[in-house]
DNA sequence: GTCTATACTGTGATAGAC
DNA sequence: GTCTATCACAGTATAGAC
């Protein structure tokens, strides 16, 4: 049986994942761990601390379940067939679909951003990991900052997970062009001193014409 | 003078952008109209109903806005710099902000979905014409289904404008991060034929493997 | 630490005057 | 079409009994 506090910041993330950050409140996140209202205060001060608190221990729980998948990545298909499954496994149970409404939440109320950021960021340091190691015989690197690539990977995969919240068969077809895409990065590295000349020839002429 | 429909819908807009999704309410909304709080229900039934409704219109209008810049858009470096710009006008004034918002209330809320889907997928047609033509001449229409990768291309633009909302920084490398590569793929169409090949020879051991 | 009780404000929605 | 008035309820937050 865990604690009370505990208690709350479990139930904090069930409630986003059930409600969305609209739905969010003392009263409903209290009755979903099945203790009084006040306590909320009591322990957290206010709900957006609780909230805070909720995401940044449900993104460290999360990641500790796929740290092993992460670091098992070896090559690009193996990246996209974890971050499908996770697609799959988070936005049913996980911790992206809370983290998604406080992102949401975020735009407008500043005392969320901070929080929101934390959560993100663990979840962007691991992709940036698994990326440097899949890319690095790719000739994408020398062109590509990794961590930029892996900060737009993670907000990417925010906004995926969301559309599939509001049009399944949409975000399928979109997570298939992804794929696709994906062989063609694969065939790049078959080649890769070839396209690194014709980057390289394209990155001159691109400067001349500025 | 706009009549109080027209003026709820907007102040609808507004509203989603100055409060979020969780400050939403007809009371909220009157009052940035400036009309009697009771008109919310007279006019649209509901506030779900009006968010809907609010969502569409916005998105119409928006788009009309940008139409000829899109038609304009002739190369992938073109599509990038409005993808940019867009990304920059819309965050502070537009409605892709407030789409985002109702895209995280519609994970929970069933009425909210079908109308996000709407407003969506009027700038997924938009982004899908662009791509069609951008990527005629490239190597990748062969490969990847354009269709889905304008759903992709959306989603991941929600995505990232919902994440320079609470980290403008990392937002912007993110961003640098997507134009670098869009240099990589222009340098897959001045080697068009070189590329097929290799993706063809990929996809051929690929299918071998499994 | 946890509960009850309470204060005050916000919310969706309706009835009815104008 | 627009307003005022009103309803019953949900929201944050605190004080104080246990």
């Amino acid at each position: 049986m865990a604690d009370t506090r505990t208690k709350l910041l479990e139930a904090a993330l069930e409630t986003l994942r059930k409600q969305g950050i609209a739905g969010v409140s003392a009263r409903t996140i209290a009755a979903e761990a099945g203790v009084n209202q006040a306590l909320v205060f009591y322990h957290f001060g206010s709900v957006d601390q609780l909230l805070g608190a909720a995401i940044e221990h449900g993104s460290q729980q999360r990641i500790a379940l796929y740290r092993e998948r992460f670091a098992a990545v070896g090559t690009l298909r193996e990246l996209l067939d974890l971050g499908r499954s996770l697609h799959t496994e988070e936005r049913a149970a996980g911790s992206v679909a809370a983290l998604a409404q406080v992102l949401a939440g975020g735009q407008t109320d500043p005392k969320l951003a901070p929080a929101t950021t934390v959560g993100l960021n663990l979840w962007i340091a691991e992709v940036e990991q698994a990326l440097s190691r899949v890319l690095a015989a790719s000739p994408l690197v020398e062109f590509v900052d990794v961590g930029g690539l892996a900060k737009a990977t993670a907000a990417a995969f925010v906004g995926l997970e969301l559309y599939e919240g509001v049009d399944a068969e949409g975000a399928g077809q979109a997570l298939d062009a992804l794929e696709d895409l994906a062989v063609l990065v694969s065939a790049l590295e078959d080649m890769g001193p070839l396209v690194r000349r014709a980057v390289r020839a394209r990155l001159r002429r691109t400067q001349d014409h500025s």
